[in-house]
DNA sequence: GTCAAAACCGAACGTTCGTGCTAAAATGGT
DNA sequence: ACCATTTTAGCACGAACGTTCGGTTTTGAC
C-alpha cells in the first residue's frame, strides 16, 4: 500500500473516532491534524474540502459497519438467528468498538435539517443499513420463522426504534437497564410476529 | 413586563427555533443576534456566557414542552387516554410546533459525549420528561388499564424508543409511513401490557 | 423632570475555522 | 542513482467564533 493510502487510513480512523465522540460537524481540520500529528495543510491536501472529508468519514464508518455487523452475521443461519446475531454485533459495535457511540445515529440527527451532500450521503448510507436489516427480516419470513403476512417495513421500524432507544438510554441517560430492555423488547417484537406453528 | 424580559423572550424564541433546526452547539451569538436584529454584544449581555445561553434555551424549550404536551394532557382521564393524548400532543409538538424537530432529541445526541453543564442540564430535563411519561404509565396501571405486574420503567423505554424512532424515520428518512408505524406500535405496546379483563 | 440603573451598540481582542499558494521533503519505478 | 510524482509543511488570507470594554441610549421609579 502506498504512503498516501496509509496516511489516509490513519486520518480516517482518527476522524471516525472524533466523529463518534463529538459529531460530524464538530470535526475540524486543525483538530484532526493535531490528533494525527501532521500539519493542517498536509492533511487537507488529501481531501479537497471539508465536505469531502465528512463524506469519506461516513463511507469509512459504513465500511467498518458492514465488516463488523452485517458480514459476520451471514455465517449464521437465515432467519431469526441471523437477525439476532446482527443485534448482538450491533451492540458490540455501538458499545465497545465505537467509543463515542454509533456515528450514524449522531450524524442522522445532526443533519436532519442541513441540506447538502453530507446529508444526502448520510441518508443514503442509513437507508442501506436499514435495508440490510429489512432483508434479514424478509428472510425470517421466507424461512417460516415469522408469519407470512408480516409487514417487513413495519418490523424494520420497530427494530430500528429499539436500537435507537437503547442507544440513548444507554449513552446519555446512562441507564444500565438499557441492555436488558433492548433484548427483552427485541424478543417481544419477534414473538409478536412469530409464525403460527400450525401453519408450517 | 420589563424591557429586559421582553427581549430575553424574543431572543430565546428565536434561539429555540435555530436550535431545533441546527442543534444547540451550532447556535452562535452572532448569528442569533442577526436573526433577532440586534448587536452581538447587546445580546450577549443578557447571558454572561454562551453556556448560560444554551442552558436557558433548553429551559425555555422544557417550559414550552410542559405547556404544550404535558399540561394539556392532564385534562384527559387518567390512564391510557391520557397517555395516548400525550403521544398526540408530542406528535403535534414535534411535527408542527417545532419546525426543526424536537430539540431535546438533537441535544441529547449532540451532548452524549460532551461533559459539562449543558450536558448535565439536558440530561436532567430529559429525565424529567421521561419521568412524566412514566408517571402516566404508572397511573394506567393503577387505573387497571394495564396489568398490575407491568414494568413501568420498561414500558417507558418502549414508548420512548417509539418516539425517537418515529422522529428519525419521519425527519431524516422522510418516510411517510412513520406516523402509521408510530401509532400502530404504540397500540401494540399498550395491547401487550393490557390488564386481563377477568382480573377486574 | 431628574437621575441612577438597565439595555444596547460598535469596535476590538485573540482564536480558530476552511482554504489557497509555494516550496521542501519523501517516495518509488526505472 | 536519477527523477518524476506524490506527500507534507509553512505561511497567509478572510471570515466567524466567544468575549471584553467604553460609551451611548433608553427605561422606569421618584
Amino acid at each position: 500500500m502506498s504512503k498516501g493510502l496509509e496516511t489516509k487510513e490513519t486520518i480516517l480512523k482518527s476522524a471516525l473516532e472524533l466523529t463518534s465522540k463529538f459529531g460530524l460537524e464538530s470535526l475540524s481540520i486543525g483538530g484532526l491534524a493535531k490528533s494525527v500529528g501532521m500539519s493542517k495543510s498536509g492533511l487537507f491536501s488529501h481531501f479537497k474540502s471539508k465536505e469531502t472529508l465528512q463524506v469519506r468519514v461516513m463511507d469509512y464508518a459504513a465500511e467498518k459497519f458492514t465488516r463488523r455487523v452485517i458480514k459476520p452475521a451471514i455465517k449464521d443461519p437465515r432467519g431469526i438467528p441471523r437477525l439476532r446475531k446482527m443485534m448482538d454485533l450491533w451492540l458490540e459495535w455501538s458499545e465497545n468498538y465505537m467509543v463515542g457511540g454509533c456515528p450514524f445515529v449522531s450524524a442522522i440527527v445532526e443533519y436532519d435539517d442541513r441540506p447538502g451532500k453530507v446529508r444526502d450521503h448520510v441518508l443514503h448510507l442509513q437507508s442501506k443499513m436499514i435495508g440490510s436489516f429489512e432483508r434479514a427480516i424478509q428472510l425470517s419470513v421466507e424461512e417460516g420463522h415469522l408469519h407470512a403476512e408480516s409487514d417487513v417495513q413495519y418490523l424494520g421500524y420497530k427494530i430500528y426504534s429499539n436500537m435507537i432507544g437503547y442507544h440513548i438510554y444507554s449513552r446519555l441517560l446512562g441507564r444500565q437497564e438499557a441492555r436488558d430492555n433492548f433484548n427483552k423488547h427485541f424478543d417481544e417484537i419477534v414473538f409478536a410476529h412469530r409464525a403460527n406453528l400450525e401453519d408450517l
